[in-house]
DNA sequence: GTCGTAACCGATACCTAGTGTCAGTAGGAA
DNA sequence: TTCCTACTGACACTAGGTATCGGTTACGAC
């Protein structure tokens, strides 16, 4: 599970009928780079040669394909993240900002939980982590 | 696990020195009044006689007393809810808009899966469902 | 009852994050 | 090479929330 390469990601624009532009292959390198998740803001600033609407619409458009995802931070900010196509939800770290996916099983059972409990059907969830993770732990002590 | 009464949060703010205003009492009413959940904008304008800025200011001084907890919508935005102060989650209708609160002693076990996994302590997290309220689904067969 | 004061207020300007519009540009199929 | 249209940047705008600040008011003390 492990984070989706630029290159990959232009093949699968293009596999997909959308063009291959210049702006598109800055932010798709820009947003590699920016380590495991970015804001869309220090993408806009890491791209002065990229109009904003681009970046948030290059973004939409990365979402709906599934190879962008969000991720919602400890203080409520959106933040983005390359990651793989399955559903799966984050762990993040509050110290260092370290970011890993992780899916569940386990999960399932919750939600049949409260379905029985509850009376709804539940059709979608969103699942945030907020730890520390094995380096800062360590470092801390 | 229901909704608190004004009455009850007004007792709270004066038991925790804080002073009962004219403005705070107004909120309080309307928001009891707007149902399962509301978002700060609607507040603002059931209000017209206290300023955004107090709105804004009273719904994160609810939400350190921990009587308003923010609720994720399925389209991303941003409610609040009067809740009760433990701990617990949302199940919402994407239909309606129904909301019913629920804790998952379930949920635990999800956590220890993936501190066990990634190495992570999990400290927090956030988990928000979104499907359909029994009376939703009866009404659409 | 009234006084003093700090908590609180509204008005307003501002900020952050994101969207809509539109004329111009360029990717890429033919 | 040409042509079409998907895509672009510039820019104005919106939504949701915050900072500031001079004025007001709740409320404990007297």
């Amino acid at each position: 599970m492990s984070q989706v390469s630029p290159d990959a990601i232009e093949r699968l624009l293009s596999r997909r009928g959308y063009r291959l532009t210049l702006p598109r292959r800055h932010l798709l390198e820009v947003m590699a780079s920016l380590g495991d998740h970015f804001v869309a803001e220090s993408v806009v600033t890491a791209t002065p040669e990229v109009g904003r609407a681009t970046v948030f619409r290059t973004l939409r458009l990365l979402q709906d394909l599934g190879v962008v995802c969000q991720v919602v931070l400890d203080d409520g900010t959106l933040a983005y993240r390359l990651a793989p196509e399955e559903h799966h939800h984050h762990v993040l770290c509050v110290d260092c900002g370290a970011a890993e996916d992780f899916s569940s099983p386990a999960l399932e059972s919750v939600l049949r939980e409260v379905e029985e409990s509850t009376g709804f059907t539940v059709e979608a969830h969103r699942l945030e982590l907020y730890g520390r993770c094995p380096a800062c732990r360590a470092s801390s002590n």
